[in-house]
DNA sequence: TATTATTGACTGATCGATCAGTCAATAATA
DNA sequence: TATTATTGACTGATCGATCAGTCAATAATA
């Protein structure tokens, strides 16, 4: 019943390791292919590391658990979110009139570009959202941080809201990209159209309008 | 690779049912919280007999599979909701100025009301709209027909807008309203507040509002 | 320098546990 | 009696995890 750990050295899944070995970094792409397409339950450690191009013990060996190792996706994947979203919350001026229009584009921007680690993350991102204890529980401790910090700009921006307020349109702009982002068409297909996807930089503009629209109406 | 029914009578799981029996009507709303609590992958039909308070056989002998089981608990509860959202999509009158409101408003309560199944469905429904392909197969059977009249409804009441932009604008709101659905209490947290959950009709026009005012500034 | 000790990276084999599903027997019902 | 409902026993497959051991590189020692 003992928990001996019988390798003296630190496993990469734990979080005082700054960066991942290259052996890591690889095992930690595959896994985020795998986790996506099946989920943490559906994903198997040893299809996992066929992807990955070794075997299952080198998975434990580098990671200790599965668990571990899903944590390690998400908090490779949100540290490059976060500190682009961090970047461009703080290169917004406050004081202008298209403040909180930039504030909701800094935020939908990076999960949408190379950070957010394409379709395949975005889907474990939007699993997250609509998540387990588990998973809420990793939401609170890798995304929470920069929630707070965006909610804090809403309320400052925003005529008429105090923080209970900016923290639900915060949350409803999180819904409205969860469900863009894993469904890249969704919206097309229904509408009739044959256009498969859109334009990035189109898509965070139509997120945004609407972002700002709902919450300015909210605050009237 | 044959797939033989060895069985004379009907399976519950298949979709030509009028009326699930008692016994099957148990076994649905067991799995019902057994697969809100740990998804499709998660759920143990061992677990979920026991739930039901039956043996694990007797889950095969009224479905057949764990797949078909599933698939019979989106049915059941789609049914429900499809019913009321078109009952009172019907009810709106698209002259009136807040016609676009009431839709949108048809369009959340019935999620959020009895006819929802509460948060054991509310989390099923979440994982559909970010889920794989089979999860999206299910809700192109069983709530595009609906989703349909809804983006037709908007389409007709929000001036300058056609079928597409009301299909972006019907998926937005089925995002917000998936981030309000499964999370009870979370954008209190975020925001610091103490009170727990908001009452269903304040969320209802908080989503509402929102939603109106973004698809108002999407085609303005 | 030559030898020995130690480490990190990695593997194949195997573990117990659990999974969905099958099947023959039995019980209940019409 | 004929049909439907239900059970317990069982199966093959697969799961995550652990194990002893290999091997090359590096560090320590003589």
């Amino acid at each position: 019943m003992t928990m001996v750990q019988n390798r003296a050295h630190k496993t990469e899944g734990e979080a005082d390791e700054k960066r991942l070995s290259p052996a890591s970094t690889k095992i930690v792409h595959a896994a985020e292919l795998e986790f996506a397409e099946k989920g943490f339950v559906g994903a198997g450690m040893k299809a996992l590391a066929q992807r990955a191009g070794g075997s299952q013990s080198l998975l434990h060996y580098h990671f200790r658990s599965k668990d571990q190792l899903y944590t390690a996706v998400i908090r490779e994947r949100s540290k490059l979110i976060n500190a682009e979203r961090l970047a461009r919350l703080h290169a917004v001026d406050l004081d202008q009139p298209e403040a909180l229009a930039n504030i909701f584009a800094a935020f939908f921007l990076p999960a949408l570009g190379p950070a957010g680690g394409g379709r395949a993350y975005a889907r474990i991102f939007a699993g997250l959202i609509a998540g387990n204890e588990r998973d809420q529980a990793l939401v609170r401790e890798f995304y929470d941080p920069t929630a707070q910090k965006f909610i804090d700009a809403i309320a400052l921006t925003l005529p008429g809201s105090d923080r209970a307020a900016a923290a639900q349109i915060y949350q409803f702009a999180l819904g409205v990209l969860a469900s863009v982002i894993s469904r890249d068409g969704r919206a097309d297909r229904l509408g009739g159209s044959k256009i498969a996807s859109l334009d990035n930089a189109l898509l965070v503009d139509k997120l945004t309008r609407f972002a700002v629209g709902g919450a300015k109406a909210l605050t009237n």
